[in-house]
DNA sequence: GCCGATTGCGCAATCGTTTTTCTCCCCCAA
DNA sequence: TTGGGGGAGAAAAACGATTGCGCAATCGGC
């Protein structure tokens, strides 16, 4: 990269063109009328030199970066990479590029990435970071920056946004629970700071209510963050409980590992003692140990539908409804079975 | 977006300076002398209006853009998470950003993006692709564009890259295998059109002679990705086999899982009847039922290391060595026991 | 043989920065 | 009074592409 750059003043040399013959050429605008003749011998100075038209300057002319911006709260959450496919299909498949920028569950890492991308002016935002301000997407609303808030809502009701059915897929969860003969029910929330985690919360609540199980405030963990480890935090005081649940549900699949490793730290088993329930259905779920009965969301679908909706908004075209909610179902697996207590009677 | 952007010459206008001046007092160039009075004025009239620099126009200027390509093979592979992060740790430390691409194990995708990162004149580029052809690569050094290897290695000797040190993680599983009884010992490799594939597998080969054990030929089977359905699709042959192998090496984790599922899938489990060693100990491998015995492989400091690697090749300053060969050790899990026979007599 | 239409391509402005060079002005000393 | 010096900021030239406009040449029609 030390060598001077190619540009299209030297393609243009060798061709024996203007340089904005070259540009026609390359771009293959074909209202101008051009000799084939002429256009060969553009494309072969383009090829003989190697040229690599700059994605800057061209960016710069044209107000157009075909850039997307993507954050995403943690990687390392098995959850997104399915997503971040999705999203990757469409724009590949439409000719922009994904700029992809791990917040690590920081507002500040937040604040930063936004402010690059914003710098580098991505022609618009994938939001999969719950734990961004609400001001901070307002202010984006009234710069009338284009954006879709994934997996997450807002208080903006027109915001676009592809959504989880937390209210069904926490629904069947209490419904399988409770169907199984569970009545000491343990939530591990997720951080309330998240829209998220308190939907998910609330939806077991009122789920709770409806079977009319009540739920013990001392079986009520908030996990810090959705992951293994603060699951496991939040865990221990559940499993250590004078009297211990006998099913608990994570707000989400880490969270729920990391429930797994606190029962098991007490040398309760699962579900032999405690079943266990996640949200999301990671890839690697049905491995575990035991196989996890989780709510399966569509990932990778949530991902093309936000990318989808994502260029339509950047490209001025119509866009049929503002917010996509998934679907999300129960998928039962080994790590629930009847609580310890009945299943010995019904032995 | 469709206001008119505000530019430094908007802001010079709001303090009645010139848009030089703005340039370098928002840089804080200090080696010129400018009056405090004026500083603030520009500062309070850039505040006022909100103004955001074009990284666009500053980097087509500056011939820098300060952010840095990363190619990975997939990233629904928990090996990459983790890696990435590392990455990503020193490139935002040091005022880099990083633009991921996505290759899902295509060569086209691969060409694709590496066209499309180098247009954008990203400074440098992390190549964790395992399938990128080592012409590609061979053109890459010719152009002196700064790159590194991550996790894969290159004809190329003087590359910079980052390595797992394949031999020795391999002897441990083989010494482990050989350890708990273990002589009909199967393999299901990685795509051997990959350098990480080949690797693995010649070096179990090895370290199967040393140990003076005879691999059966129809044993072997190689996956056509790193992946769990190509490992499941490889595996298959093996466990139909008329004797079934006692413990099965997977060239990687994913590999395993699919390993595991064929081992399944014709009534057998793990490691009752077969023991079962993956590669890389991705973050769930210790939550499997059962849990993974595998190689672990520091992921994270791989990525920091290749990251810093990277930047001190694009800053002009020295690498104290060309390769790094990180450390790759067994980790005994439940995946693994004596083969059943043995484990029997020995009852 | 003249005029107007059409074809093929060049001209120059523009996108928003940075940086080198230059100018102006003030102050102080000779 | 004049010249030198230096401080503060203006001018202008890049960086590499795109595009509306316009000019010259060719062609066809009468």
């Amino acid at each position: 990269m030390t060598e001077p750059r190619i540009t299209i003043i030297d393609v243009a040399r060798a061709a024996s063109v203007h340089p904005s013959t070259v540009s026609r050429v390359l771009n293959g605008r074909v209202e101008l009328s051009l000799l084939p003749e002429t256009r060969e011998r553009v494309i072969a100075a383009a090829a003989r030199l190697g040229y690599r038209p700059s994605a800057l300057a061209r960016s710069l002319r044209l107000r157009r970066t075909f850039t997307l911006g993507m954050l995403v709260p943690n990687i390392d959450n098995p959850l997104f990479p399915p997503i971040i496919k999705g999203v990757e299909d469409v724009a590949h498949a439409r000719g922009y590029n994904l700029i992809l920028c791990n917040t690590e569950d920081s507002s500040e890492r937040e604040a930063t990435y936004l402010r690059v991308l914003r710098e580098r002016q991505v022609d618009g935002l994938l939001i999969a970071s719950s734990f961004m301000a609400d001001s901070t997407i307002a202010e984006l609303r009234r710069d009338r920056f284009p954006f879709v808030l994934v997996n997450r809502g807002s208080r903006g009701a027109n915001d676009l946004a592809v959504l989880v059915d937390n209210e069904v897929g926490v629904a069947e969860v209490i419904e399988h629970l409770v169907g199984l003969g569970h009545r000491r029910i343990g939530i591990v929330a997720g951080p309330q700071t998240t829209m998220t985690g308190q939907q998910r919360l609330a939806a077991a609540r009122a789920s709770l209510r409806e079977h009319g199980v009540k739920l013990d405030p001392a079986l009520v963990a908030v996990a810090e963050a959705f992951s293994q480890e603060a699951g496991y935090r939040a865990a221990r005081r559940l499993v250590l409980a004078t009297e211990p649940p006998t099913a608990i549900f994570g707000a989400n699949d880490l969270i729920a590992l990391g429930v797994l490793r606190a029962i098991r730290e007490v040398g309760l088993e699962c579900p032999d003692h405690i079943s266990l329930v996640g949200f999301n259905d990671i890839p690697q779920a049905e491995f575990f140990g035991p196989p996890l009965t989780t709510v399966h969301v569509p990932q990778r679908d949530m991902g093309t539908q936000a990318a989808t909706m994502l260029i339509a908004q950047i490209e001025g075209k119509d866009i049929p409804a503002p917010r996509v909610v998934a679907e999300a179902h129960l998928v039962v697996r080994g790590s629930t079975a009847a609580p310890a207590t009945l299943a010995r009677s019904e032995v």
